[in-house]
DNA sequence: TTGAAAGCGGTACCAC
DNA sequence: GTGGTACCGCTTTCAA
């Protein structure tokens, strides 16, 4: 524990070890591991055999304090169970595993405290940017947070990018990658209207969450541009989970609400909801319709396969580390101020068979 | 960019900025930061007030390197989007966040190749542990390979810990985490024969896969204890996927098979299955049964609700983490040879509504 | 209690 | 083409 450390002692072998044994300099060494600059090829077959014999790996911090290092995109989801951030976090891993960038996933659980420490512990991290996935509950100390986040992270040579939620307002250097929303929710509420449906339960998720707003929004111009009546007692809010969507088509049998179709905010729901209805006795989409929104997989292991709107989660994923890529690159000149990009994507409705004519009232 | 750096320049602010402006030295600093030695209350006042406003936060690199720095899991998974992964992720994510560890998510997409490059990233990374989730295909290179990383990561000070899978053979410095696959399906197989099937479709998964194996053995067990023969040709693999069990049916349908059941190798593969059944105007339970395995939440939001074997995902992932965490803490003393630890969780069947006896012949 | 300075493992600039 | 060496930002003796 106190001589200078022997090659294969505790813990890694150093690029000194490497020097040593392979008698060179490890300025020669980190040469030819580097490979940006020439060597003779008898220098880098001894470095490369002591390498190997050694198994020796460079050390990341020890790079990545010296100046190079991996640049890394963290990902901060709320829950790593939910299947469309899942297929979000796929796509900006995929996107920078392509590019030799390493990516790191935390999850928040919905704590606005640990979403905090671990945007901190991202900053410690020095990763090139900070990508958080998924709605946002939009109070005012949230767009204060966010700026703040988006600032940090700025002045920290890092960038905030956000996914799935609206972009913050002010000059706040952060990116937003979004999708159409509300276009999606108006085509599948009218998608429905067009079949005739005129009495429907909407079920658009939790009533803060600017996900739930936009969808509610859609479905309410949707309703406008049908001239039918939107009643307010036929939107029930709730958690985006199929057990809210059991609860709520429960709730609306029970009160005797009159529906022909369920317009759910998450094919998550509209799975719920679709067992609430079976277990009332009633027939989907014979009795009832059912529309979803996400398409992820469940959609279509559902039988009826739903119909849904197809958000396109991966690409959005690939999309937002593209995005801090290129601006990275592009980095070297300074920044210009209002640095807000937005990128939106466009979503469409996915027609399978949970949708019907409502049936003729007796 | 020649000058030495001003406080609020590009890039983070330093330790020494941070010491230069409340007028101490970095030593003091980074006292008061790691709180680990006694500071008088007036130096903590002043240089907590420097910290906040210059909203510094330590390179978690350079400390890393200096000694300290956060243990860090590193998990590999083979698609982040499969929902069992995503809740071994869950179980060790929220494990490692309890103990302030961090985490780290790669996915190999099943590509050997990708998985070596990670496994070297993630030493470079200097991670504590390395957790690989998901079966394996048991080629003897496998074996060869698993041992070597085994035993580089152990010689780096790492560890690496299977997930799911079975043990490494020989005297390899490894942790499994499993469960008891083969007595799930040989329940699940008893629980399908106990009510009266006696023909049964088994679609245990990738012919190689070593959990596909297990528990194709465990149904194969089930059937000698009811003295039932088990029929080769009734036994159809294939990838873990619905697209497989829906093929797998349709094909066993063609071929004239007869079955009123189906062993399905995951709950993914059963609702493939069910699509099939029904396109083909079978009902199910009705006039078949179908059994799943895994537990996901797709299980209980098919009709009819799956029957299937509950595997305790999360919990392997917390309890991988665990085993991790106090190995490090009880690191000190040398390691004693013969490091395999196995450590397995029960299974067991969950009684949904998706099995029923068979319709009497007519 | 506080400060000075020696590393931690690499990178890259400057000589030779 | 190669070697020497001054940092990168922080932790941790060792003295004062």
């Amino acid at each position: 524990m106190s001589q200078r450390k022997a090659p294969a002692d505790a813990g890694r072998a150093t690029i000194r070890d490497v020097a040593e044994r392979a008698g060179v300099s490890v300025a020669s060494v980190s040469r030819v591991l580097s490979g940006n600059y020439p060597v003779s090829e008898d220098l880098r077959r001894r470095v490369m055999k002591v390498v190997r014999d050694l198994d020796y790996v460079t050390n990341a911090h020890a790079r990545s304090l010296a100046g190079g290092g991996t640049p890394t995109v963290a990902i901060l989801i709320n829950n790593i169970t939910g299947a469309a951030f899942a297929h979000v976090a796929k796509g900006v891993e995929g996107a920078a595993t392509l590019r030799g960038w390493l990516s790191l996933v935390g999850t928040t659980g919905d704590d606005p405290e640990r979403e905090l420490a671990l945007v901190n512990m991202m900053r410690q991290q020095g990763v090139a940017a900070v990508v958080l996935l998924g709605g946002a509950y939009d109070y005012e100390e949230y767009q204060l947070r966010m700026a703040r986040f988006a600032r940090s992270l700025d002045a920290a040579g890092s960038h905030l990018v956000l996914v799935g939620r609206p972009p913050l307002e002010g000059d706040v250097p952060a990116t937003t990658v979004d999708y159409d929303n509300e276009s999606g929710a108006y085509a599948m509420a009218s998608h429905l209207l067009s079949a005739g449906h005129r009495e429907v339960l909407v079920l658009p998720g939790p009533a803060g969450l600017s996900t739930a707003q936009a969808r509610l929004r859609g479905a309410q111009r949707a309703f406008e541009t049908y001239g039918v009546p939107f009643e307010p007692e036929a939107v029930r809010h709730g958690p985006y989970d199929d057990e809210h969507g059991y609860r709520a088509v429960e709730g609306a049998l029970r009160d005797g609400l009159r529906f022909t179709a369920v317009l759910a905010g998450t094919d998550v729901v509209a799975a719920g909801a679709l067992q609430a209805l079976r277990a009332a006795g009633l027939r989907v989409p014979e009795d009832v319709s059912i529309t979803g929104y996400d398409d992820i997989p469940l959609a279509s292991q559902l039988t009826p396969q739903l119909t849904t709107v197809h958000v396109p989660y991966e690409e959005m994923g690939r999309v937002a580390l593209r995005a801090v890529a290129d601006r990275r690159e592009a980095g070297a000149g300074r920044r210009k101020g209002g640095d807000g990009e937005h990128l939106v994507l466009g979503t469409h409705v996915v027609v399978r068979n949970s949708v019907r004519p409502p049936a003729r009232r007796d």
